[in-house]
DNA sequence: CGATTGTTTGACGGGTCTCAAACTAAGTGG
DNA sequence: CCACTTAGTTTGAGACCCGTCAAACAATCG
């Protein structure tokens, strides 16, 4: 009884296994979702807002972004989704969307049905913890991009989502200079960052004078990790990485307590 | 084998109920849980960032908000609770703290042991999801808090908080004016928007001459809630308030969805 | 009644937006 | 592989929203 080596769903098991530990049992499970794949070209909604949902979707390859408009139109990218993430695991106990997803780059989706990700989660408490404590990890993103868009300017909002992009992605931060792919317009940037193209370019100008960072040819060039992070107050505490997956922090204090809730 | 008829939890498991349909055992269960009141006075805080918790807030009298701050010191305050909000239920799954929590007024906590709430969530498949169901809510809530700082200005920010507070805290828009408590002040009312004090005084005062709104005396003064929720571009919607308690909306598409997850 | 906290108003400066146009890279079809 | 087209980037000039600093005023509390 070995887990199947081979499962699309492989990398949403990874995922779930940075913060939360499965049993043999419940990683089996989770390999063993049905799923639709699903190609959704750059710039294409998925999600609409008041859609209700009876499938969750997962990137496979990708970047996703929920956003919401007001009335003028301007858009406001809300949270972004990177390979390996599932984008409305909260649609299962709350299935009516306040919000809509739409694909930033061409992007393979697998659709996975409510229906089994409920059977899942009852069948193991494990698992059920696991997606309750993906929720709450969405949560603190969202809190940091409150503070974020609230209470840095311009220069700090962009350095501080290239470093959580980094993290997220699993690029690890060393001394030397790196690069990551990062497709992502300065049109999609302004609306993540509640500001207008026309000002992320010249902030970014600004952090390529500087040596700090620079964006070009659909990558992200880090040339100086220290000053981003500093510049971009960034603390990768909130993303809850512990575990194998990339090691912007040290292991957090959670990690001494109880991990098991649900049994 | 009735419900106790007193407890001084019965406002959370009114709380629950809002979203959640819960059975006669696993009310008493919410109501059997252990708690211990303190009392925090205004401006103080009673979460640090980087504590590790071991018991859930519960606001019983009062207001409270989580913040970050930058390393200005200014700070932006990323969620408020109200009477019947749990602060915290997201540390039973993530007990380390990645924001700070303080009493906006003089507020009456009653913290409820973790140890006791995952007893109750691993023996009751129903107050799991409950559980699991509230802290999706809340994260529905910081993405609209997301919209509101990033691309609203300051009138549409004002309009669009005295909006969810409204309905948050239980009072009915009807068509005529109405008043209800609000003591909290203006530097406070900045932190949560992401302004300065001086302009949200001067933001207040162009509401107040346009007859939409007034804060005075520790008490909002609705005059007029449509001009209100349409300066605000308020829909209810993502507060998921159907059921009872208010009525800011029509009963949503979900409530004809599977509400039983983990059974 | 005094002390403290919170509100209101003014003058000025700066960060970001708006509008507009030139420039560059990427994608397409012949 | 080269024109062509389209999408995305870069730069400039001016305006506006909001921030900053400062001080007077009002409300609350002991």
């Amino acid at each position: 009884m070995t887990l199947p080596v081979q499962s699309s769903l492989t990398p949403f098991l990874r995922t779930l296994e940075l913060r939360s530990r499965l049993t043999e049992d419940e990683r089996r499970a989770i390999l063993a979702l049905p799923f639709h794949p699903i190609h959704v070209a750059a710039n294409q909604d998925f999600i609409r807002q008041g859609d209700v949902a009876t499938h969750s979707c997962f990137v496979l390859e990708g970047f996703v972004g929920t956003f919401g408009q007001n009335k003028r139109g301007d858009r406001q990218i809300t949270s972004v989704f990177v390979k390996g993430d599932m984008v409305d695991l909260m649609t299962v106990v709350v299935p009516e969307c306040v919000w809509s997803a739409q694909a930033l780059i061409a992007t393979t989706i697998l659709q996975v049905p409510h229906s089994a990700l409920r059977q899942a989660a009852a069948d193991f408490p494990g698992i059920a913890e696991a997606f309750w404590r993906e929720c709450v990890i969405n949560s603190a993103l969202l809190n940091e991009w409150v503070m974020n868009v609230g209470r840095r300017d311009a220069r700090s909002r962009l350095a501080h989502l290239f470093c959580e992009i980094a993290c997220r992605s699993g690029y690890q931060p060393a001394g030397a200079p790196f690069t990551f792919p990062f497709p992502i317009t300065q049109f999609q940037l302004a609306d993540m960052l509640g500001l207008t193209p026309v000002h992320v370019n010249r902030t970014l100008k600004g952090l390529r004078d500087d040596r700090v960072v620079d964006l070009a040819h659909r990558a992200v060039q880090i040339l100086n990790w220290d000053r981003l992070a500093q510049v971009g107050e960034f603390d990768a505490t909130y993303l809850q990485l512990r575990g194998g997956g990339s090691a912007c922090q040290t292991p957090s204090a959670a990690e001494q307590t109880q991990m098991w809730v649900l049994q």
